[in-house]
DNA sequence: ACTTGACTTAGACATTGTCTAATGTAGGAT
DNA sequence: ATCCTACATTAGACAATGTCTAAGTCAAGT
């Protein structure tokens, strides 16, 4: 994610400790946090770090479309670090885990122009959603 | 909507005023109601409804399978009578209209084992995302 | 018409997210 | 190296959405 401190300095972002530590938290792959989980790791590494800033902070990185925010649970939003690579969720209904995936084929192609109703489509988002071999097992 | 009353008779639904005026505002195509805006419509039928009953019957609802939950908008959930034919939804960025929409081709379908991470997937929820013929104009 | 268990109610509470006014600070200017 | 200032952060109030509880009410079977 060092690339993703890099880039954000070069677009003009002022670096701060809590801009870096939000950052850092949201390495990694398959990483899907609610706001209020990045605060709770945020504050493991520099306990003096707000709410209001993680909200703000991770406001900006979807801005800046360095992050992804997530509807797959329908309780929190959730960030998801991985905005470089397109792909899509598979949700475990009874656990909430969650996986990148990336299925064959376009979605969007799929979408006939009449069925369009003269929207002009740009995005799709996909979810899929059954059970995790864990909780299967259980 | 009346084959829904009917229907949740015959599964041994005590019928109330209440529930009634939930399935009524609940009725028609292309509706997506937040829980609040069912309220707020039940309430102009029946003044005396609370909020509870309505948030209680909307979960009713959905565990029995005849309304769907959607999260197409990142704040309140939506609630769409529409479950016994299968598809998906078209949202506009801007002003948060909703259409429902029916792709050719099965998403279930291109999704590779190999993508499946051991999970048993049962299903799929697609969201198009785009701007509306009225935002585009505007 | 009774009775009873399921339904409804008001409102407290919980969770998630937003806003504001006061304070602090990164990074360019000197 | 120090100073300035615009931008960032903070605590906490507020807002929106959703959940729960205890007490009262009522649909529907008898």
């Amino acid at each position: 994610m060092s690339d993703l401190l890099e880039r954000l300095r070069g677009r003009g972002w002022r670096m701060t400790a809590q801009r870096r530590v939000v950052a850092e938290v949201l390495d990694g792959d398959h990483v899907h946090l609610t706001a209020d989980e990045v605060h709770s790791r945020a504050v493991a590494k520099l306990p003096e770090i707000s709410r209001a800033t993680v909200y703000n902070t991770l406001g900006e990185l979807v801005s800046l479309g360095e992050v992804l925010e997530v509807a797959t649970d329908k309780r929190a939003k959730r960030y998801d670090p991985n905005a470089h690579r397109p792909h899509h969720h598979l949700v475990c209904a009874q656990c909430g885990a969650i996986r990148d995936v990336h299925p064959s084929g376009n979605p969007l192609a799929d979408l006939p122009d009449s069925e369009r109703f003269g929207f002009t489509v740009s995005d799709v988002e996909v979810t899929y959603r059954g059970v995790c071999p864990n909780c299967a097992a259980a």
